[in-house]
DNA sequence: CATGAATGAGTATTCATTCAT
DNA sequence: GATGAATGAATACTCATTCAT
């Protein structure tokens, strides 16, 4: 795999700043060329269009999440705390990259996205949903469908991200790791 | 409360259907208008532009949500059941209003949202965590901040009712009521 | 000739300050209606059409104009006083009906303003030409075309009053009278 | 100063006659752009908006003015012979730039005008009123605002070249020299 | 007579995309 | 490869005018 050219990287960097903060809508090629330092035109030797630049941005962006979680589901590490590893990593990540995040959400709502209207057709989606699969073949999860439970811990990540940036929670000690147990408690089998 | 006006709410429904089938920035005035068999000047008549349009119509649709947690809120049945019942009540009510969802969830991360930046500002939340923090206090949830567990719940329902809709999952019989199940065998207190 | 309705009248005034304040084309009917305390349709039970008031409404101010010429025009005295006196009385009423004056300078260099494109065929300039016109009979005034001299007059009379409004010239003691001094002075026959 | 680009100066000529001939709100942007040969949104490379390069225009046009004045008034010669030359001058220029003239006074009389509220500020008006100083000061005029003078003698021009125009009036041999010397013999000292 | 909701043609402006240099 | 001037289709919004009440 090549190398991602210079000036396509910072095409990159610059169409995820605007977008979060404005919008797809709200973010002109003109813009994103400027803040990219680059001109307009540019943008169309790496780029067919605005739509592809926004669907690559976004598979771009996913493969960080994918690394992510390739790293803990690969891990020997027995299930239970792989689960928990998982969720601290993925917590961070996205803790750390709130615009990746806000990205995710508004990709996955705007009209761009329609390739992957069908859950699970993509890496980061198939990785998660065995792994959960795996976790009750071991037996220690629930016996429903890995999709659900791979979902639902994922919403649960990221609402706790949310939560904490638009909720103005502070946590308190210790506060933070009581939300995995949450989720651990009620998916684990009994 | 005067009623709306019957043209207001045929511009409500139709910028509705539309956004949530095209964005915002898909979604002309001028198809607006026609979808709702009215001229375009009229539209100006109910509201000042489309950022107001958009913006009412959100208050406008989570006012059905906010009767929806309110009737089971208010219930004198037990918390559990409350629980339950809420539960449900918002899982059936976002799954026979998918659109519904879809324009929160587009509205949410979009520029048009600014007001609601602050978590529990709006009735919905208020009653949200008002209705968690009793259940903290009469003991049958683990003692976290309520904004959390309702934020997690709230991020539960939704999330099932996407799985099961683009997530292409076949629920099996009496699979459904797992899902809760998880919730609050996680969130009970031990 | 009836009196004006008191509503056209209303209508009349409304237009006058708006137009003076923001042009032809930031007065909408609107507000014109909104300020004269009526309906937007009222407007259109007194005028055809927005050109038709704005030509009206022209006609009717010119009206004013023309009665202050006829006045001093008509007197008895010898020439050189009517004419003294006839630039201070149009020099009084300009000063105390600047926007009469702004809107008369609107008018004339709009698209309303077609009829009139044949300087004196109006009351207004055919009065004022035949008073010149008995001034170089006489024999007080040099003998060129009456038209020029009162175009001249004119102009000089309205450069006096937006200089002062304009200009911010301070009129010193006796200065004021020295200016239709320098008219007479200019034309007398020598 | 850098040349003015061949479309900018192509824009300035299409809106400057579209604008007198149909008035500000007569000429939409897409005819100024297709009478200058451009595309509409080329306009908006050149030029912010609408009004600026109504704005823009007077500036530019004022220039040319500025530069008749500007010749004569550097002059060497007497006092008088500047005076008339100056006049001759301006009246020239105003006749055969009648849309000059035209887009003079509109855009004095429009909501656009707003900087030059007071007289004086600009060019033109300083060198004019500076060269009436000098008048006063040499003894060769009356002893009143220099302010006053040149906008009579401003107003004094360009009601000539009116009444020339919509006032039809058929200059005969000699008498066009005699209005300047109506203005001469008005404001000369005595 | 009076109203003001409704109309829809008209317009300034934006912005993705192209292409000559 | 890189540029950015030029394009023109698309769209939010205005406002003169009408007409049912």
């Amino acid at each position: 795999m090549e190398p991602i050219a210079e000036k396509k990287k910072a095409i990159f960097e610059s169409t995820l700043e605007l977008v979060t903060e404005h919008g797809f809508h709200g973010t002109p090629m003109s813009l994103v060329a400027k803040r990219a330092g680059v001109a307009a035109g540019t943008i169309y030797h790496y780029f067919e269009s605005k739509e592809k630049l926004i669907c690559e941005l976004f598979e771009y962006v996913r493969k960080q999440a994918v690394e992510v979680v390739l790293k803990e589901v690969q891990s020997d590490l027995p299930f239970k705390d792989c689960f928990f590893n998982l969720w601290f990593s993925l917590f961070s990540f996205y803790k750390e990259n709130q615009n990746v995040l806000k990205f995710f959400e508004q990709f996955t709502n705007s009209p761009y996205n329609t390739e992957i209207a069908v859950l699970g057709q993509d890496e980061f989606h198939r990785l998660l949903f065995r792994f959960f699969e795996r976790g009750i073949q071991e037996g220690h999860l629930r016996d429903i469908s890995p999709k659900i439970l791979g979902v639902l811990a994922h919403s649960n990540i990221i609402s706790t991200v949310k939560v904490q940036v638009t909720g103005r929670w502070e946590v308190q000690d210790g506060e933070l790791e009581v939300i995995p147990q949450i989720l651990w408690d009620g998916m684990r089998d009994r």
